[in-house]
DNA sequence: GCGTAATTTGGAACGATTCAAGATTGGTAA
DNA sequence: TTACCAATCTTGAATCGTTCCAAATTACGC
């Protein structure tokens, strides 16, 4: 199983045409987890084949909707994707230099930590963000 | 004790200048929790005097880094600020309209949950965002 | 092979935020 | 009280990531 046949897979699976563009970017998600736009541009761009901008955006957008990838937004960062979907995980986040790391729900099932107070909402996801500092920005900053 | 007198008080313990822009801004946020940087500039121009767009920016991040106001970020939401600050609580966004309530924390102390694994991140505050529809979109929405 | 969804190309527009430079003013020390 | 000066405010323009537009071309799935 190649990247490339698993993000075909995936895509036929959700019912989304299969696509250069597409597979490209799924499997580019799949290889940078939490990689920003531009980043997955590229990364798809180094590969075989050229793809506009637009056409990233776009499959994004469809992917990001169909559910093959989740689109996170730290505050502060601009948008980051990765394929890691439906497990209810979270992250942890550097303020120095906006790693992302995952970490595994405590809990496991979503929403992974009920509200003390739902105010009527009726909520069908815990989003859980850690700030701090990551190991080599605290290195680089203590001599 | 004015809102005014107040903030004036709050500004003063920071050791900020009070400036009619900081003492008006700071008196919007109380006044208007969870509010954008859009919605704080009508408020402070709907009372006394004429303030810059470039002053509230200014004058948000100044009482941001004094811990004076708190900045969220909620995904595909502007930045909003509140002026409940040092008490580690959470919140709940409605995904149709956008509304945001405070979420006391179920833990008390910060950071409310420990990460099963901090990938050797030094974590200084856990954030979380409960995600879901409001009671006013869920009655508008089901007839 | 057809019909239509998707992509390309080139561009414009967007809104929130930031930058730059000069004018003003709050706090403080003389 | 007064003068000083860095901090703050004003004005106007620039930046950024992202979205949108429209028309022409390609190519997926049946
Ligand atoms: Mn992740
Ligand atoms: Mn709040
Ligand atoms: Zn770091
Ligand atoms: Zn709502």
């Amino acid at each position: 199983m190649t990247a490339t046949s698993d993000a075909e897979h995936a895509l036929r699976g959700a019912s989304l045409r299969v696509t250069r563009p597409r597979v490209a970017v799924l499997a580019a998600v799949h290889e940078h987890p939490h990689a920003d736009t531009d980043a997955i541009i590229r990364a798809v761009r180094s590969g075989t084949g050229g793809v506009s901008t637009q056409a990233v955006y776009d499959v994004l957008r469809a992917l990001t909707s169909a559910g093959l990838v989740r689109r996170i937004e730290p505050a502060g960062s601009v948008a980051r994707y990765e394929a890691r979907v439906g497990d209810n995980h979270h992250h942890v986040v550097c303020r120095s230099c906006g790693a992302i790391a995952d970490v595994d729900c405590a809990v496991g099932a979503a929403p992974c930590m009920a509200a003390s107070d739902d105010h009527g909402f009726s909520i069908d996801e815990t989003e859980v963000t850690h700030w701090g500092v990551c190991p080599d920005c605290t290195t680089a900053h203590s001599p």
